[in-house]
DNA sequence: CGAATATACGGAGACTGTCTCCGGATCGCA
DNA sequence: TGCGATCCGGAGACAGTCTCCGTATATTCG
């Protein structure tokens, strides 16, 4: 089972493909032509495909490092003493990183309600839900938020806040307001306005 | 000025592609084949063309029955004892219907955004952002929706969160989950539970 | 009724983007 | 150097959008 290396100009030109969906997707949102990010890149389009079968893998590639860096951060928080600001920094980050890439929360929001193991980007998904869980019970075990919501709802909701700021002029100013208005129905306490620490772009 | 009226031919293909639309929006979403509804509809992709220039366009044309309906009801809910009440009620009736018809949320958060005028769309996205700033700042006047979100940041977040539940499996019930938490976030008085009267299907 | 003219139709086809297939090039190893 | 295993490239099938213009039809007017 113990797949021999991949070869040189393979990996080559993976991370080539990867580095030019990197800027295309910024660029000109997740929607960006793929055959154009394989001539770009200075490849085929077969080439492309073989080793990013669907659009979702290659965003899952382009996202993958982000959301590790998410996913230690709600580690992080873990130990903040207030849940209840946990949770609500958290939802701040990720609707930063979210709001740096047009079309990132419409990607994860269709992930999210795809059947088991369909994509990758599901994975990735997933991971986001599992912490953001964590985080959640223990806003409402500590009775900081309301228990009639679950961490899908919330990090459904978190996309579609991404999704109503995504094509205004400011999109992370405009996010976070409306964002306040989500954690006050979720009961948090008064820690809704506090600035970000400082948003690790993606 | 006076334009002397279509033609009679015009005038039935006109009917018979709003038809066709019709279903065809239902069935497979608001992204369903232009040249395939033509075609449906016995006619040639021109002619589809010639009568809706645009997707938004055609999209225009089938929603604003839906559209008015939404428009009178405001009107009717304008004048209940509680704005708080009201403005939650007019809410959940327009996330009903826009849960009706996929991608509908998603093309009118889509025209809320773009240069005044540009799309048919955008005048009836218009229309509803209008009549729910009237009932949003008759719920803030009297104090109860608090004071620092907008028409077009609610109806941007309603949009949002009919994205966010469209895929789901019971979009309504998600749909309308959310949206108890942004009512509750808005300070609205304990009314988000109530069910609908009778949806009105467009 | 039978032109004349404005109006509308239809569908071929240009164009863009997705995705596949397989002959041929290239790499890695002995 | 030689030989598999691996990977590349790009032609091209397919689907969808949208346009252009020769042709057909409706309406009007003599």
């Amino acid at each position: 089972m113990a797949t021999r290396p991949k070869r040189a100009d393979a990996r080559r030109n993976y991370e080539r493909l990867l580095a030019t969906a990197r800027v295309a997707f910024e660029e000109h949102g997740v929607d960006a032509s793929l055959d154009d990010i394989a001539k770009r890149s200075g490849v085929g389009p077969g080439t492309l495909y073989r080793h990013f079968p669907t659009r979702d893998d290659l965003l899952h590639a382009v996202l993958s490092d982000w959301i590790e860096g998410l996913v230690a951060e709600a580690g992080r928080l873990a130990d903040e003493p207030s849940p209840g600001v946990a949770l609500g920094a958290w939802l701040r980050v990720y609707l930063s990183g979210v709001s740096a890439q047009k079309g990132t929360s419409a990607a994860l929001i269709a992930a999210m309600s795809s059947p088991w193991g369909a994509s990758a980007l599901g994975d990735s998904q997933a991971a986001i839900c599992t912490v953001t869980e964590r985080l959640l019970v223990r806003a409402q075990e500590a009775g900081e938020a309301r228990g009639d919501v679950d961490a899908r709802d919330l990090v459904r909701l978190a996309n579609a806040v991404g999704i109503a700021a995504e094509r205004t002029a400011e999109p992370v100013v405009n996010a976070t307001r409306m964002l306040a208005v989500i954690l006050d129905g979720l009961g948090l306490p008064e820690a809704a306005a506090e600035p970000l620490p400082s948003p690790a772009p993606h």
